[in-house]
DNA sequence: CGGAATGTTGATATGCCTCAACTAAAGTGG
DNA sequence: CCACTTTAGTTGAGGCATATCAACATTCCG
């Protein structure tokens, strides 16, 4: 099993430059770890945890509760990510987070982060510099949303999971997990479980991407990423996975 | 003319609480003024400034430009609101900034911003809660333009940007300024003119709320969050200005 | 006063949602 | 291990909402 520690530090290190001292930092935070089952829910909207989740393996998403009983997903959350990180700052959840699969998470207390972004600022802004960056992809996701359609922005959306998995070592050459139901997939894009099928099966056609039992096979990437219109800048990452 | 700092203080203490030492730190930011037209950039995608924007007067928009040339606008800032303030953190602007309407905003150069946070963790931690904030506001901006019909989209919209110019003292009892095109709606909401032109009307008709000559005017407040399905908790605001 | 940008309206076409029927797969208990 | 139940995925038909296009009205600005 991964260390919790080391996935924290090797997703900081994508983007940050971590010193002796943060490092120390980082090691020396309590980490209980905890298993979820498929669907089950990390927070609920309305909570004001004491603690950041990170998750250590398989993948967790962020929603928010629509008045119809109905979700629409936020974002997705793979190994190293924090879903919540926003908590350390905000005291209401304004969405909730549950694991999609299952998954395997760490509690980082608030109280011991904060006194170490004290010590030592650099490493709050690794963390800040986290946050930023899904700010950014949640900005994707409006445009994605928006602006595309039904084609691109599936194709998008799995541009972006894949070059992520790539990027976390999470995904093979040309696949990696995505155990998600084709419902959620149309409460994340925006469309009615019909459609979703159909939009798979376009990309399934065009021999550019396929979804199948809980695996997103990208079969020809340069392809998939011009269908979605993919470009990865928003990621930030430093160096191209794919 | 409102000053620069005191400006920021305000935003800030809407949700953070500073102490004598930061309120020092952000009197001695050195912040030139610069006028903009409207539809002028401030930033470009691509862009690596080294300065964060905070808007004095007027209204700012992020914006990412797609490959057809239109535009998806992400979200509007008014004064107090750092537009860009992702930049601090991160290199490559992933997005564009434009006035809406004529606007003044204040330059903080990222080199002394950072120094402050170095020497007054607390100051990041309120800097980093409002950069929370907008991703709070980018989250709802997925739900809204995904989950929501046309009229509810507009409804939700008109409700944010009315209760955040409140909760500045931006905004009279029943309106507010809001200099926005119907093309740019359009290019807000995810809809065509035609569209942004109807749904307009609709809202007209139900005396909710109107869109004349640059001011949205709130003519009955309850409806309009009804029909908009909106609930301000994802403001993170510390007391409800409506 | 003229020209450009912005807003308004109607007609048409189409993409997507809804609903319903059905199939396939996965989980459960005898 | 099989029958049963439940959940997830697939497909077709029909109707509606919204994009698109085109013509026109209005406002803004030089």
């Amino acid at each position: 099993m991964a260390q919790a520690h080391d996935v924290l530090i090797r997703k900081l290190r994508e983007h940050s430059r971590l010193g002796r001292e943060e490092l120390a930092e980082l090691h020396a935070l309590s980490c209980p770890t905890r298993e979820l089952e498929p669907n089950e829910d990390l927070i609920r909207q309305g909570d004001d945890p004491s603690v950041s989740a990170l998750v250590i393996e398989g993948m967790v998403a962020r929603y928010h509760l629509l008045p119809n009983g109905r979700r629409q997903y936020i974002s997705f959350h793979m190994a190293g990510d924090m879903p919540d990180s926003q908590a350390l700052f905000i005291d209401k959840m304004d969405h909730a987070v549950c694991a999609i699969g299952p998954a395997l998470i760490a509690s980082l207390p608030h109280k011991e982060l904060i006194a170490a972004f004290n010590r030592h600022p650099p490493l709050a802004f690794a963390i800040w510099r986290e946050t930023l960056i899904d700010a950014a992809i949640f900005r994707e996701a409006i445009t994605n949303n928006s602006a595309r359609t039904m084609r691109a922005r599936m194709a998008h959306l799995f541009c972006e999971l894949f070059y992520r998995a790539r990027a976390t070592g999470l995904a093979d050459d040309d696949s990696c997990r995505l155990p998600i139901s084709l419902a959620q997939l149309g409460e994340t894009l925006g469309m009615s479980i019909a459609t979703v099928n159909r939009t798979l099966q376009q990309l399934r056609a065009s021999r550019s991407a396929d979804l199948r039992s809980g695996q997103l096979v990208v079969k020809n990437w340069s392809r998939l990423a011009e269908i979605g219109q993919f470009n990865p800048g928003y990621l930030h990452l430093k160096k191209p996975p794919v």
